[in-house]
DNA sequence: TATAATTCCTCTAGTTACTAGAGGTTCAAG
DNA sequence: CTTGAACCTCTAGTAACTAGAGGAATTATA
């Protein structure tokens, strides 16, 4: 059992983040010792690396709470967790494709070694063109 | 040339997002008709959807601005293209890695397809785990 | 063991990146 | 030529943090 700054530490989340999170439900309301702080253990750690990283992915607080359940709810019937686990399955992989795309014209820019001066370059048209999205816009 | 609403539409982007765009300078000030109303043209499109698939993907604002500086200075010198590209693409490819680990766990559940409960469930270590990280946290 | 520095607590307010609404103007279909 | 939709600017609200004030608890140092 650490405190919420050791926990920070080890997650790279902010103190206040982690106070926001337990706020809002993403984290259960952890133990505390006889001062009243905070106690945390190894698996609301875990649970907030998964948070952090969703994050930077670019998933909201509402769908990671979603993919949350899935882990959570052991009990869960496999309809249910099938439904869930569909409805993010074709948005990760277009989030996939894309960054596929945009990592193979950075990796293009990289190896480009003449001195001198770029040319012209597609970074832009790699996540500008909507033909390797799957979702529906 | 057309409207902020056509925009709106073709980028799925909302009417006050570009404008807030425009305020913030990811899209440039477009031209006015007659009546003071913005015009766009394709190059605008192109442009916001790139901004829009890389917000998707959870880059910054910042973030955008400097891979955007990629494709908007033809003149750039080798040396800095390769530094911004460089400092993008592990970031990037980690993001990559990432997804595909939590879409590996997805496609698992939703091939579970015994009725009954799904029983362990990986999800949550699909993400949490940092063994596959590139960056530094 | 005293005391000083650090970390914690709650609460309020600020930031980023939008998003919605008020009040008024312009456009375009009939 | 009207009238309803779409546009304009400006202000305010929301989501997801982030920072700071004022004070209590903990830990390090003398």
């Amino acid at each position: 059992m650490y405190s919420i700054g050791t926990l920070a530490k080890r997650t790279k989340v902010k103190v206040p983040t982690i106070r926001y999170y337990e706020e809002i439900g993403l984290l259960p309301e952890p133990e505390r010792n006889t001062g009243g702080q905070r106690r945390y253990d190894n698996a609301t750690k875990h649970r907030l690396n998964f948070v952090r990283h969703a994050r930077d992915l670019g998933f909201s607080i509402e769908h990671i709470r979603s993919l949350l359940s899935l882990s959570e709810r052991p009990d869960m019937p496999c309809a249910e967790a099938h439904r869930i686990a569909k409805a993010h399955l074709s948005d990760i992989q277009s989030k996939i494709n894309a960054l596929t795309l945009l990592a193979d014209e950075l990796v293009r820019i990289s190896n480009h070694s003449e001195i001198g001066v770029l040319g012209e370059c597609n970074v832009l048209a790699s996540l500008a063109d909507h033909a390797h999205c799957l979702t529906e816009h």
